[in-house]
DNA sequence: CAGGAAAAGTGCAGGGACTGCAAACATGCG
DNA sequence: CGCATGTTTGCAGTCCCTGCACTTTTCCTG
């Protein structure tokens, strides 16, 4: 698992960019910061911007783009024995706890991507990719067809909403709440189908 | 209500505009063509194009800008007895009958939204503002607040995972099943607490 | 129905995102 | 050391999108 030092300083660069993109447009709005501002913060040519990100929104961005396979691994590992809303569940609350221990991050995301309609829709589209393995993953799991059957597709997305929604929540709060409760607070509407909250 | 010879020539221009869009890009590809081509089909000068549409991208999604309003006001319509669930179930049902009828653009829509992520980044972003709208609908309606607690912001972002489920069942599936159904299919599925399928 | 107000359409100039290509440059390996 | 392979960079070019100024069309009122 250890590392060139070609493969380091591509990590590195590729951080580097990220956060110049998530700092900048945190400070001075999606329009203000273009790419060879970026590139410039980074310290690298405009051009090398291109090799890392495809499009300036993804740098703002910036997520693993292995996450979804490392996802798709975890939900693999957990027991047979669980059903697939419970393994879900166990999934998440790994996924909030090492997000919560993002505490610089996280809360920048968050608030670009909250002022920023455009950006939204990317980190929905990169949540997209995830949701595409899980509703492969449910359909094997489930003895059921990933593209005819309602629970694969509508679970991945309804997945995607538990976290998406906590993430929002926990904004909203001021990240004073923990955000693997908040996860857990949304799984217990899923399980308990919504129902009509007394007042 | 009614509308002069001004306001019919705009809706007519907006539409030939997104037609020619959709079917373009159905036909190339998205970056085989070109704003201009667009304008040109629809038989308008290039410039015109963005009094309509912001972007390339939205004129291929092209969705109603009002819709998200008529989908609150469909909501407060709904008598006080009903629960949220059975509100929004209500709701989509008259919504997707009323997709299904557009026998010619849905199909074209789901086509390119499937073919290029970037447009289906934007089709979420269309339906964000309609999730936003709802959130607060049920937050005044069960008196719970909008930002802080969970129904709300999950139940409205679930609404909209059973919407797009259906409509990737109902392409999957070559349209011939009944939109409606598949949409009904996916409220089951939410209302019961996603149980483990029966093999 | 004339004529002006308001709205919509258009051309032009320009900034910025992004790509293909080819030349430097760095790293790893025999 | 020296070659093979991967990375960075500059350059030229296309396309998206915007502000501004100007023309054309629709509407309304006297």
């Amino acid at each position: 698992m250890t590392t060139g030092l070609r493969e380091r300083k591509k990590q590195a660069t590729r951080a580097a960019l990220h956060e110049a993109a998530l700092r900048l447009v945190a400070e001075h709005g999606l329009d203000r910061v273009s790419v060879d501002d970026i590139a410039a913060a980074a310290e690298v040519s405009p051009r090398t911007f291109f090799n890392y990100f495809p499009s300036k929104d993804d740098a703002v961005i910036g997520l693993d783009p292995e996450h979804p396979l490392r996802l798709a691994e975890a939900l693999s590992a957990r027991p047979t024995t669980e059903t697939p809303v419970q393994a879900l569940r166990a999934v998440h609350a790994a996924e909030a706890a090492r997000m919560a221990a993002e505490t610089e991050l996280w809360p920048l995301r968050l608030q670009v991507v909250d002022a920023h309609p455009a950006l939204a829709a990317r980190l929905t589209a990169s949540f997209a990719r995830s949701e595409q393995l899980l509703a492969e993953w449910l359909a094997a799991r489930t003895g059921t067809r990933a593209e005819l059957d309602v629970q694969p597709t509508l679970l991945a997305a309804v997945q995607g909403s538990v976290m998406r929604s906590a993430l929002h929540r926990w904004r909203a709060g001021d990240y004073t709440a923990s955000l693997p409760a908040l996860v857990a607070e949304g799984w217990d509407q899923v399980e308990a189908g919504f129902p009509v909250p007394h007042r």
